[in-house]
DNA sequence: ACCTACGGGACATCCCGTTCCT
DNA sequence: AGGAACGGGATGTCCCGTAGGT
């Protein structure tokens, strides 16, 4: 047959993308670990030798989403030049969080996680951010690093002029992953959402006084 | 008489208060309705007699708790008059659920119900109202009229010229609203919050531009 | 529906039933609980509630295998008047009971049921009394009424100058039960037997010694 | 050189003498294969080079019960002389069996091994006897072999006056053979045993019918 | 209104046989 | 030859929702 190592890693991630597929079309807790495996090809004997319980599945599913969300929301890299850009980016990246599913009325805001895979609702990733210490201190470090990337931005911003100098940048990174955070929230729970306004008023909230307009 | 209405009102308190703590101590999903049931002195029989299912009773015990919510995190009523007051407020009740429960380290971010009952991790809110359409809709209500209130302070404001004129008072709302949740996120998450330096930098951003300071 | 208390024995019996069939067909240890319970049209809830595990449902199926075992090999109630008939009917009934299932080579010396109903190896009813100490006590006493009763017809056999006198009744009465056992061992082992040799040879050694011949 | 056949004999019967042990304390099925190879110390790596399966490692611990269980019971070799030897060898034996083991009061009938090891109950060889079908056939062989020799001591009783002659020999081995295993049984069942007056009627019943007393 | 218990279904554990690897 | 671990399948427990019964 194969090389151990090569077969394990295929069986674990079969499951994996069967469990994505199975949470993103029946929820975080309806698909019965059983319809999991028979999706991937195996049995639940073989689910237990890659994750100790249901709740270590979720997880592994969950790292998965967790960076595509923050690709999508946060803004990742080096791209991600000035403020005006990345706020555009993240208000128009919940606002197509919505769209994409027109079929799922009731279960909006959804994670993008790649293209063309399904996706997860944002409260469903809370959810398991709160029941798994791992995925909590991981949720935890992705948001620091989005703050620290922000802070970094916000800086470059004031001293380009494009970003009002009376608030520390610390607290203005800060502030913005709030804001994304809580649009994802209210999204979620059906608030309807106006990008356009929305990114407008967050800019001129951080814009320097005197900068027309 | 009024004494079967009064004896059978009794009974759902008690179960909505048993699954309150039940809840509250080891989690949305792990406690059973026995154990729910059992701690109210009651048995599964006449659960079913006052609620559909589970789901049904999570919604009741939620409703509780998420008007302590709005109360504390949002503001209530009409003694919000300015926009200080009501930043001062949520800043502060965010920071507090994560002081009055010392104990358990790791799962910050509670939603204090009333005065001596137990606390909800928001995150376990949040999965509910996903959950429930009912409960959705009337989260959703909830984030409406806290924004509603807070156009109404914003715009107060800006007539008070207490806060800058170049935005749309309900989009102010519309982003406190989303800050006060997203904080609540990041707390849940384990981010170390700075209460007086949020409030101060949230203050200034709304400020009017030559406000001194 | 039902009146609660039919609805169950009509459960309990379609179980008993289908695993009296299963077994048959299949051993007693290879059909899985899974299988038994669909073939009586139920799932493994409805067995737990019936039977404590697999082996209680075993005793609940040998109880029905050993009445039959009793009246078909060594004799029942009154209807046996000599010791002849009574040899005669054990005999040709261990020889039959391997010849109803030609299909099943090695699996000969089944215990008959009732008519029409599937058949149980010997020693699997061996092996299950050895398992069940209610079993154990159900299968020794009805051993015991084998004896009693057989000593009965010694005693009048020896009233009617039939048997030989010289030996005590219930000490043919004994052997004659072991020899019925060791019967069913030895064809279940798969040692051929010859009826009609071993029914005469039992006789003669019975027969008063001046018995002609 | 032959260190490789020592070596891997040795192992074989290391996981033998384990499984006998197993066996003896709790029963046929409840040991695990990881039990019986700890015990000898090795795991299921090894087992599986010197047995083909679980049953295959029960038919070899039984090959060794089946032995010990015929020179107790149906007596062996040469030294059995006459029919009243061997009716009191197998009597007194099955006698034996219930004796040596009295801390296990509900499990009689065991089947001598070797001094100092372990018993095995005598329905458990016969149910290993049902299972598989080489043992099938060595038990039968054994059985075959038994009837044989006491034809022969049959033969030599009728020759001698000793054993009546209006009984064929073979016939006789037969019913012998069969009431031995007929009282395994019963003893296995519970029922008690008088040994001597058993032995004193099964001797009438085949003594020359003028032969006094 | 409340209890008892039946029956469905999921989950975690255990064990076996096989395969890769040493 | 022997160890490690993968994957299949069965078992028993737990829990939920419902339907008889008081």
């Amino acid at each position: 047959m194969k090389t151990r190592e090569a077969a394990k890693q295929e069986t674990r991630g079969a499951l994996i993308a069967a469990a994505l597929a199975e949470f993103a079309e029946r929820g975080l807790d309806n698909p019965s670990l059983d319809a999991i495996c028979a999706r991937a090809g195996y049995t639940r004997g073989a689910f237990y030798v890659h994750f100790r319980d249901r709740d270590d599945l979720l997880v592994a599913v969950m790292e998965h989403a967790m960076g595509a969300f923050i690709d999508a929301v946060i803004a990742t890299g080096d791209e991600a030049h000035d403020l005006e850009h990345t706020v555009a980016r993240f208000t128009s990246a919940v606002a197509a969080a919505i769209g994409p599913v027109p079929g799922r009325r009731g279960k909006a805001a959804l994670v993008p996680l790649a293209p063309g895979v399904p996706f997860v609702p944002f409260s469903r990733l809370l959810e398991s951010v709160s029941r798994s210490p791992e995925l909590r201190e991981r949720f935890a470090a992705l948001l620091r690093g989005a703050i620290t990337r922000l802070t970094g931005t916000a800086d470059r911003g004031q001293s380009a002029r494009t970003v009002r100098r009376d608030v520390e940048p610390q607290q203005v990174a800060f502030l913005l992953v709030a804001v994304a955070l809580g649009l994802m929230v209210a999204v979620d729970a059906g608030l309807p959402l106006d990008p356009a306004a929305t990114h407008a008023t967050t800019l001129r909230l951080l814009a320097p006084s005197g900068s027309g307009r």
